[in-house]
DNA sequence: CTGTAATGAATGACCGTTCATTCATAAGCC
DNA sequence: GGCTTATGAATGAACGGTCATTCATTACAG
């Protein structure tokens, strides 16, 4: 296995572990098992277990980015942009079930939190895609007066919870029901 | 102190942990000493401290419908009704940050995950205020006709994260931008 | 042969839980 | 009331297990 193989299936192993049972019951001893290697080498990639869960997370979302970005346009009116961007991230969540869990059980804890305020109290500019699409949609006056932080909430916070609702078998989404869902958070938004 | 406080005791220092740093990070001998006992004598009330957790989680939820119900009327508009229900939420979150945290704690954990299936897959009748609420509005046809754990997710999934924005000082809610968010919750949800 | 990568047993810290012991109070007896 | 005995709630040191991390040793590539 090459040196970046081994980075990988560290990672992948941790994605997994962390997806399927959560932060605890994710031991360094069990993700090196699964990796493939033994538990003293994924030190030599990751500075610690911190590192490791950090990394993790940041190439997921330049994941989702690159996912969601397929078949964009700038050009297009607004409300379609929304649709395609919140969809996307609908479609991306359900059919990368272990990103997603992976990624939600980041978001609520410790790590999560730390990295959240960082990106919101940090800097105003280049606050990603989701962000650029609200300050334009509030600029021209097509969604609600709202802070960016609530129309965050509004649209993201139902799409994670059907996502995971889905994604437990508590709900089957199809692609109808996604359409339903994500042109139901537009309502919430739109002006 | 005398055998109810005690329990109330420990009761209360597992909230706070919790709350403030998570079930790891929430060790039975930080609560014995928060509650002011001895780390046994948790063992004397709960059978152990999953049955702890999960005691607390049952309380807490008792708690809020006893708070949400405060000055609701059957006989209201439906969409009055809503608004009350949802609202009521959302108030009794922000002005209960400790309890909302350890409720999103629960929530996203094997704990809460195991119990939200018990009680999805369990029975169908007697589901709570909110699922008699939602189950009235798609009978009256005056929501939309999505499944019934979508629309929990349409509305909760919102509440839930304007809430925590506020809790962790991203957004500051006042009463005018709670009837805002309420307000675009039923948007997404009216048909 | 030399230097780097990989190993995995060992380490120390901390976890939930147990249980022998303590001790304030209650009960029983005169 | 006084004295003795019984009770069981409370204690906290101790235990077995698991964790992240280290490092002396081994394997391997050039």
């Amino acid at each position: 296995m090459s040196k970046e193989d081994k980075r990988e299936a560290i990672l992948q192993a941790t994605l997994e572990l962390v997806a399927e049972h959560g932060f605890h019951d994710a031991p360094c001893s069990l993700i090196a098992e699964r990796g493939g290697v033994a538990a003293g080498t994924i030190y030599r990639y990751f500075e610690n277990k911190d590192m490791l869960i950090n990394t993790l997370f940041l190439e997921l979302e330049a994941k989702i980015n690159a996912a969601v970005l397929d078949g964009y346009s700038e050009q297009a009116p607004f409300r379609e942009r929304f649709l395609h961007l919140i969809g996307g991230l609908l479609n991306f969540f359900i059919t990368s079930p272990l990103e997603f869990k992976y990624i939600e059980q980041f978001h609520n804890s410790p790590y999560g939190v730390a990295f959240r305020s960082d990106r919101i109290f940090g800097q105003a500019e280049d606050c990603g895609i989701y962000c650029e699409l609200f300050k334009q949609g509030t600029a021209q006056q097509v969604i609600k007066d709202l802070p960016l932080a609530v129309l965050f909430d509004l649209a993201f916070g139902p799409i994670s919870s059907v996502a995971r609702s889905h994604i437990l078998g508590f709900i089957q989404l199809d692609d109808k029901l996604i359409t339903q869902i994500v042109e139901a958070c537009w309502d919430s938004l739109k002006r």
